[in-house]
DNA sequence: AGTTAAACGGACAGTGTGTCCATTTACAGT
DNA sequence: ACTGTAAATGGACACACTGTCCGTTTAACT
């Protein structure tokens, strides 16, 4: 659940099944999660603030997530694994069939628009370095350098990071509401950098 | 101090000189940073252990700084300094004279210079979203602004983050120390794409 | 209804924060 | 040199957050 990557079924773990009450709480937890990070400021959020506006108590909370990022990266997760599986067998040209320079593109648009309507979540998924290790910055690495060999750049592992580099969240939250940027003049910006990178 | 840009001696603040007291628990401040930052993890220094190692109370230490991303940004500031002049009035291509794509591919390889020697402190000095509201990142922004508009780039504003993005200190972290990458490897990467970019 | 294991949450000790204020110290003017 | 003044210092305080422990509650299965 924290990748959204298609595991083949790990070795035949008996799962228990969630009790009710467990499962009431995640749901609270989650549920209050979503509405505080789009309230506070991202970055501040405590464990003890999640734990109040879930009413459980911290243990609880605990229990699940190490730390209010990992919060943040579970509401993520369900929302990008859509954009993962357009990727893999989507239509083109977001899927496989267009030119890498167009499926580049495609991927930056779909990508903004997800950071356009999570952004809270993305920021508040970023307490330190965390953004590279995370299940969805692998997963996009990959597909990334796919498209980087399909396009015969040299060198594709060295491009990978910098392609991705746009789409961090502080930067696009910066462009966004500090310099007063419209997401229609990033996305149009970042899809012609696309285009003309790959030729 | 704080940014480095060249500022017109600001209205006549009659200055009262430092006491000899004060300036001592600068340096000492300042030189048991430096050592600090680049022995534990910079994400993870406090202003006590600051304090502690260079031998003042912590209200000291809160007199000249607000936080540990403070004094290391006075620390990197120095260096920085060096590098807008040489942008400023140094000879091409870094300075002016050069076409704009060799200027900005230039840039990128000093500026990555920097990072690749003072990594710890420029890590430390990124607190949150602090990177943006630095004062050498607008010095850069404004560079580069100049840069797109010499070379007819339609809607340089859009541009300029988006070409700052590559030089991000925990992307830099990612690639050099997590993915293993030589610092020659991303130079050439980056000031490749420099060239492209700039037609 | 009874049993069992999972889940819960109040409480605790530890660390870092930011500010206050009594004391010390440097420097200028005599 | 001496002294008055304002700046500088650092220990202390109150508070917030962390991560874990453990006695108690509760769901689910027999």
């Amino acid at each position: 659940m924290t990748t959204g990557l298609p595991v083949p079924t790990p070795p035949a773990q008996a799962k228990p099944r969630e009790r009710a009450d467990a499962a009431r709480n995640r749901a609270q937890i989650l549920a209050a999660a979503e509405e505080l990070f789009a309230t506070r400021d991202p970055a501040t959020i405590t464990m003890d603030q999640l734990a109040k506006a879930a009413g459980v108590g911290r243990a609880t909370l605990y229990r699940r997530f190490p730390d209010p990022a990992a919060v943040a990266v579970a509401l993520l997760d369900e929302h990008e694994y859509r954009l993962q599986e357009q990727l893999l067998s989507g239509p083109p040209p977001l899927g496989p069939g267009a030119p890498p320079g167009e499926r580049l593109a495609a991927f930056y648009v779909a990508a903004i628009d997800l950071l356009e309507r999570h952004l809270p979540l993305a920021l508040g998924a970023e307490t330190g370095a965390a953004r590279f290790t995370s299940g969805a910055y692998g997963f996009w690495r990959i597909h990334i350098r796919t498209l980087l060999v399909d396009a015969d750049v040299p060198d594709p592992d060295a491009h990978i990071d910098l392609l991705l580099a746009p789409l961090a969240p502080e930067l696009y939250d910066f462009q966004r509401n500090r310099m007063g940027l419209s997401s229609e003049r990033i996305i149009a910006c970042v899809a012609g950098m696309a285009r003309r990178f790959m030729r």
